[in-house]
DNA sequence: TGAACTCTCAGTCGAGTCGTCTGAGATAAG
DNA sequence: CTTATCTCAGACGACTCGACTGAGAGTTCA
């Protein structure tokens, strides 16, 4: 009954970020990046952190080849999203906003985030401040948990 | 090597929100709540957890009597403030910005939220729309990382 | 064909966490 | 003095996680 924990590790992070830089790489590709000196067990450590974001739906695999490729089924956003719900589930009783009023209150934002989040507020979605950092995310809309 | 975690568990929660309630419990006031029929097993668990969270400054304890009185050390606004900043730490480089906006984009907001975080937004602090889950926060201000 | 190489896959190990529980010793109450 | 309650230290079992080993299947190439 220890530690249920089924999010990615900052270990699996560090492969995960590899994985969103190039799609479709495989273990040895990825490897060499990460343990430029690195041996089998090295290899065989990639190996073990991919096993295990398969089996937690981070990851995808393309078994159609003898060697395997590897891509993220979850990006950045996505797992922003996943840790703010989780974050509004054990402390806000589901609720998303006292996240964002936090945020708010506490960030010290610069003119253009300012304008930017106005914009998003306001519903106009055309706010073409780009910040650099967020992407537009593909399908992701409202995602009322009601638990 | 394994998991460094250091914030609060589920179950260190459950108490921790209990002290948030009643600060200045004593351990068998909050075991009589959390097991209603518990005996020296259950008072020692809820002990050990006290202990634990003290030991990483979640709460505070106050040894004057033979009978040691508990209370929070971190409300959940600061709890929330926290994990905010070690996901922003762990996915943004440490901004929060990307947080805000994924927030402002996802959630769907009430008319009273939008207009209460307009006023967050753009500086007024005396927006007296109470979404009754946040709290102000005493000492909290532009914690700029900048890593 | 067959040896050398690389890949996949399953399993193991050590360190660490977390909830739970036991037992010893100190203190208070009757 | 006895009894009850508290504190404190330690230990347990289950589990996670990064690291590593070894066996066996598939590929490459002389």
């Amino acid at each position: 009954m220890a530690r249920p924990a089924q999010d990615v590790t900052e270990s699996e992070l560090t492969v995960l970020r590899m994985l969103w830089e190039r799609p479709g790489s495989t273990i040895r590709q990825l490897t060499d990046v990460l343990y430029p000196r690195g041996g089998p067990a090295q290899y065989a450590t990639v190996q073990k952190l991919l096993d295990r974001m398969e089996a937690k739906g981070y990851i995808e695999r393309d078994r159609s080849m003898f060697v395997h490729l590897f891509s993220a089924r979850v990006d950045r956003d996505g797992l922003i999203g996943q840790r703010l719900r989780g974050l509004a589930e054990s402390l806000c009783d589901g609720s998303l906003t006292p996240l964002l009023t936090h945020l708010a209150r506490v960030e010290d934002l610069s003119p253009e985030d300012r304008l930017a989040l106005r914009a998003i507020i306001d519903g106009s979605d055309s706010a073409g401040v780009g910040n650099g950092q967020t992407r537009p995310a593909k399908g992701r809309r409202r995602g009322r948990s009601a638990s």
